[in-house]
Order: C-alpha cells, then structure tokens, then sequence
DNA sequence: CCCGAATCTGACGTTGACGTTAAGATTAGG
DNA sequence: CCTAATCTTAACGTCAACGTCAGATTCGGG
C-alpha cells in the first residue's frame, strides 16, 4: 500500500464532515440582496448563493480557508446577509478553484497569488467598464498594456514549469525503460509467466 | 517592480553568505576515507569531496538544510572524518538537486521524497549487485517489478500534472489574446505609437 | 603544537496555511 | 416567537521546513 505519493494534501487533519454538496441537513442556497454587483462584482445574476458551509464544501476545501483567502483579499464573498453572514456565488466558488490551481499546479504561496488574482481583477474591470467609466483611452491603453506584461510574465514561468516538467518526465521515462531492461533480462534468465 | 511573482521561494530570511563556490576562504576539497562504498553507497572513485560548507553553496541549500535532510534519511553523505565532520560527494550534490526538483516541481514533501528516493535506491541497488549478490532470480525479478510499478505511478502524477500545466497554459493564452484585442481596439480608437 | 576557520550537536524561534475550540449572534422552518 | 442549525469573531494550536543562536569540537596550515 504505497499507493499515496501524491494526490493527498488535503487531509491533514480536518475534521469537518466535508460533505460534497447536500449531503444531510437543508444549509442549501438561499436568496439575499446582494449589494454593489456592479463593478468588479463577482455574482453573475439572480443565482443562488451559498453559506459558508455549502461553499466550503462544494469547493472541497475549509470554511477556514474562505475566512482566511478573505482575511489576505483573496476572496470576498459577492454579498453578505444584513447581520453578516457570508454568501457565495458561483463565481466565488471557482475562485477558489483557481486560488486552489495556483497553490497546488505552480506552487505560489497566498501572497502571490493575490498579486495574480488583483491583476486578473483588474483585466477584468476594464472590460466591464470598457465604455462606463470616464477614463481616458490612455487609461485604458496604460492598464490594458500593464496587465498584458504581467500575464505574459506568468506565462512565461509557467512554461518554464512545464519545460522542467517535461525534462523531468523525460528523465523517469528513460529510468523506466532501464527498469524493464533489466527486468527482461533477469526474466530471459530465469522466465516466469508474461503478459 | 512587479517582477517577483515566482522563481525566489529560498530567500524568507537566510543569513547565511550563500556564496555560490570558492569566494574567499579555502574550506576547499578535501580527501578523506569514504568508507563503505560498496553496496547503496554514493561517491564515486577518487573525488575530492565537500565540507557541509561548500557542499550546501554548490548545492544552493543551507547547510541546515543539509543536516534536515540527513535527519529524514534523505540524503547520507557518503562519508565522513573520524571526527564525524560531514563530507558530501558530487554525487550527493546531485541528489540534492533531485531533491529541489520533487519539492518544487511536483509539491512532494520530504516524506514523500524520501520514499521516491528509497525506490531509486533500491534500483540502483538491484543494478549495481546484479550478479555480486546471491539473490534468486525471483528475487531481483520481485524487486525490479515493484520498482516498475512505483516508477509508473511517479510517472503517471508527473503526467497528470503536465496536463493541468497545459490546460492552465491554454487557458491563460486564452486570456492574453483576450487582453491583446482589448489593447488593440483602444489603440485603434485613439492611436499611440506602436512597435 | 597552535590557532582561527569550519563544523558539530542540541535547542528554541519563525513562517505560512490553515485546524480547532469557545462563546455569542443570525437564520430559517415550524 | 422559538429553537436547532448555521454562522460570527477572537484566540490559540499545529505542522513542515527550515532559521538562528550557543557552546563545544575538529580540521588544516604554519
């Protein structure tokens, strides 16, 4: 049973009954105001939203860690009740999904991954508010431009990971064949069964 | 001065000089008698090996690092003064190296990088004593088929990951394109200089 | 043989990313 | 309106992977 190298690393220790979605009780989606969906909003129209718990779970990670993507400003939840409860959408939801892609595919720690996310934000405002906002056009050119270098600036040390990766592959690979050298020649000295 | 997204990650606090091979002093090569070469053991022929010094800066880790590693049964140098001062081969620079690159590449922690490491061991174990010892057939097949196997699984995750590097790619081209025709429309609708 | 540089072994400190109570507030169904 | 379920903030705990002393020991060149 050594069948765990990876594909872990979200079972620490985590109690919570991490149910993927609607498992029990009711906790389901429920409707709220939720204000200010203009600008840089996440919370697409009338959708449902969820509680903590629900989109906790639905994105498999811990109500801890959507208090805690909010406490760096990761991740504001697109609405909240009037006494303070959080309310998730959907887009909040694959927020997470990214954050969570960011931290486990390229390694970046939260603080990073801020810094990525407040760029995509940005790309994203200006599209929105591509004719709304009375910004001159060489705003728009100068952000546009500067979110463009950074995106280009990601992409390159991604493709610097997947250069390594594919060396790294490469490398296992020719291990692998080694192996079953090896393996063959012990079997044409002393055969057993093939398949 | 954006430019810092990723490729630092060994910089939080490190005090130590980190000179990158011969800067001033001469904590230089020594020769020592690397017992036990035989059998598991790295370290070549007749090298001139490392203090933990010169060792931790060619391998670019501290030299606690070093000393961790050795505690987690990582990495052993492969040999050592009579008065228990650490000498470290090429050969275990390199493992060093192997290390950074399951750590930063794949995200393994040392737990894991210890057990991947064990299995090439291993492997290069069966090589090394492929007649010397008296082993069965059986037994060398045995151990060769499990380390295949392992080798495959590593492999298949490396796999896996390399696809999720690529879709993230795609995507992001996605994304670039997107903020290229956002740029070029503005530029169009009030021109600047272009190259 | 001596001395300064390098290294040794503890042992405690740090940091990021949460986990885990605790005690009180909010919500939704009946 | 009541109550169980869900949620809130605040605070402390944890774990990996080292960093950082401190005091003793070892090495190697002169």
């Amino acid at each position: 049973m050594d069948a765990r190298i990876a594909s872990r690393k979200g079972q620490r220790k985590a109690r919570e009954k991490r149910m993927t979605a609607g498992d029990a009780v009711h906790q389901g989606p429920a409707r709220y105001g939720r204000r200010r969906t203009g600008a840089g909003g996440r919370g697409g129209g009338g959708e449902a939203l969820l509680g903590i718990g629900a989109a906790a779970a639905q994105a498999g990670v811990s109500q801890r860690a959507l208090r805690y993507y909010q406490q760096l400003g990761l991740l504001t939840p697109c609405s909240s009740t009037p006494g303070g409860m959080r309310r998730y959408s959907e887009a909040d939801i694959s927020r997470v999904a990214r954050i969570r892609q960011l931290q486990t595919l390229l390694g970046l720690n939260l603080d990073e991954i801020a810094i990525v996310l407040r760029h995509e934000d940005r790309m994203a405002a200006i599209k929105d508010a591509y004719r709304d906002e009375h910004a001159t056009d060489a705003d728009r050119r100068g952000l546009a431009a500067e979110s463009l270098r950074l995106q280009q600036e990601l992409r390159s040390t991604v493709q610097a990971k997947r250069a390594a990766i594919d060396s790294f592959l490469a490398d296992l690979d020719e291990r692998i064949l080694r192996t079953r050298d090896i393996l063959e020649g012990v079997a044409a000295a002393s055969p057993a069964r093939e398949d």
